[in-house]
DNA sequence: CGAAAATTTGACATGACTCAACTGGAGTGG
DNA sequence: CCACTCCAGTTGAGTCATGTCAAATTTTCG
């Protein structure tokens, strides 16, 4: 069990068995229903959650009660306020689940027990936000150049059959657009 | 000498005189000219930048020869392309001076030097990436739900002072507007 | 089956862009 | 030190991408 995290932790390291068992003793696991709420912007966010089943959106709600997402989390990634993970203070986003979904997670104090322990969780988690940071640059790079309906099309490609999975206005929301102009955008097709 | 990047490095984790002779050992310094380039779009990434004195931009060209500016680096501020510094291919952005600047940089070779002698490096740098992950995060959930005027303002004060230092089209390229679109926005203030 | 939510459609509004002309420094060379 | 050029910034007219609002239609789900 837990292979699909385990795979994702190979991706930058690699563990032993005694470090295998270190780290599943520390993840908790929880199976939600579909619009639960994992996190609330303004609560602390205390975990970090890996989708094993499902999909999760990270979002923030603008002055005019819009909501603007910034990452769907389906099998295989991560959702987390870091910016409240990390420093404890009021989480900027909302988590919660697009569709019934399992999830694995880490608290905040596991996540450094880990770090102590077995180092080379400093070099996952290095890497992985690296990786991340990169994502974010280029995604805020598309949306200053290019037009929404490239958008639409690179998040196609960045999430292969998400699209049929999820409603239209979350990917309006994702997108930066409203669901009117996607739905326009999506018939000149 | 270099102690502004010493500083830096004590925001995240503390060096003992060894380990900061080691590091200063791979630190190279450069002055570079206004307009120099230090990374061109299509190069390998072998460095990553810190600014001691004037500043750096880093930004991607579109199709259209538009250029978009992902990051300005002021002093104490750190300047790469990280998908390449990190997998060795093609820099997506270019990197050059907007004023007169003093940088240190280390080498990738440099840099996965400290990580093994010095471990505490991986989690400097992990650190250092989550902050750099949330700003981006934070500024694309601004592109799509703020105004450009708005976002003028949290450019002030992200980065105070640096208005009067540089062209106002770089700002507004920083914003992702036009810079005929900046000056209107301007006078109507 | 029926109510509520999501999507579509059409008319109109607006923020931001394009193009082009004009103004005003900043740097350069004689 | 002047004259010239060149680039940045301003201004105005017209345009386009995307937004707003509201009604009609379809889908979802209890």
């Amino acid at each position: 069990m837990n292979e699909s995290i385990l795979k994702n932790f190979e991706r930058h390291i690699s563990l032993d068995a005694s470090e295998i068992e270190y780290v599943q003793s520390l993840l908790l696991s929880k199976k939600v229903k579909k619009n639960t709420v994992l996190l609330q912007t303004g609560d602390i966010s205390r975990y970090i959650y890996f989708v094993e089943k499902g999909c999760l959106r990270m979002y923030n709600t603008d002055d005019k009660g819009v909501q603007h997402i910034v990452t769907f989390a389906p099998e295989g990634w991560w959702s987390v306020d870091l910016s409240s993970f990390y420093t404890g203070g009021p989480a900027f986003y909302t988590i919660d689940a697009l569709e019934d979904t399992e999830v694995l997670f880490l608290s905040n104090e596991s996540v450094e027990l880990l770090y102590e322990k077995v180092p080379k969780f400093e070099r996952f988690f290095r890497i992985f936000f690296a990786n991340g940071l990169v994502l974010y640059q280029r995604r805020m790079t598309a949306l200053i150049s290019q037009s929404a309906e490239e958008r639409y099309f690179q998040f196609q490609k960045r999430y292969p059959g998400l699209e049929q999975r999820i409603a239209q206005k979350h990917i309006a929301s994702y997108l930066g657009i409203t669901p009117v102009f996607l739905s326009m955008l999506r018939k000149r097709l």
